[in-house]
DNA sequence: GGTACGATTGTCT
DNA sequence: GACAATCGTACCT
């Protein structure tokens, strides 16, 4: 059995570690409290040979994170509104990544729900992160975070993968990819645990805006 | 220097 | 079920 502590646990081929991120639990230490989930839904992105990948076309200064160090975390907003959060996966410089889709929160529910109402909208428990940028309100991260290790012990951040097999793992097209030229077939990668209420809910995506022809 | 668009969510109908 | 929000990044001129 190999010793998959520490960062070897990521630096690993990207859609193994996205099916052992399930059930694992990602713990984050604030001033105000700590607040731990477990992972129910993942997302694999294969670096730059994924289309759907922001590291698909190379290095840039908002992608860099996902170049460097696996077991570090990448955090991106996302439509000026919100913020996504990957664990970086593979051998250095591979920019292979995890998004976190979503979880259940299973210690800190206060102190996340209180992120969650400080953010405009109070939902139930099982809402608190169900989805990527809702999960990222309710461990309370942002870009502050983009670079963070998840694999020191003692940090502030602490991912400590499932000792046990976490249930059942399905996969699926990805979510709201549309840089995979539609070919969302030939990314199955999306996992998550059968019977999780808190799994996102699937929303295909969205088909690529045309200019209208001048007609 | 300018423009188009996005790994989503919340609200409205 | 459909659409607007909102701004940083990437890409083009």
């Amino acid at each position: 059995m190999r010793d998959l502590s520490g960062t070897a646990f990521f630096d690993r081929p990207v859609v193994e570690v996205a099916q052992d991120l399930l059930g694992a639990t990602l713990t984050r230490c604030a001033p105000e409290g700590a607040v731990t989930l477990r992972l129910t839904e993942v997302e694999a992105y294969d670096g730059a040979n994924d289309p759907g990948s922001h590291a698909y076309r190379g290095r840039t200064r908002r992608n860099g994170t996902m170049f460097g160090e696996p077991g570090h975390l990448y955090v991106y907003r996302h439509l000026g509104l919100h913020h996504c959060v990957n664990v970086v996966c593979g051998p250095r410089g591979a920019a292979s990544a995890v998004l976190l889709r979503a979880g259940e929160v299973t210690e800190g529910a206060a102190l996340a729900r209180a992120r969650r109402e400080a953010s405009g909208v109070a939902r139930t428990d099982r809402d608190l992160a169900r989805g990527p940028a809702r999960l990222a309100v309710a461990l309370g991260l942002d870009l502050a975070d983009d670079g963070a290790a998840v694999t020191e012990p003692d940090g502030d951040l602490v991912l400590v993968p499932a000792v046990a097999p976490a249930g059942t793992v399905l996969s699926g097209p990805r979510v709201g990819v549309s840089g995979d030229g539609g070919n969302a077939d030939l990314f199955p990668w999306r996992f998550w645990l059968d019977g999780e209420p808190s799994v996102s809910a699937y929303r295909p995506a969205p088909p690529p805006r045309r200019t209208p022809p001048a007609t």
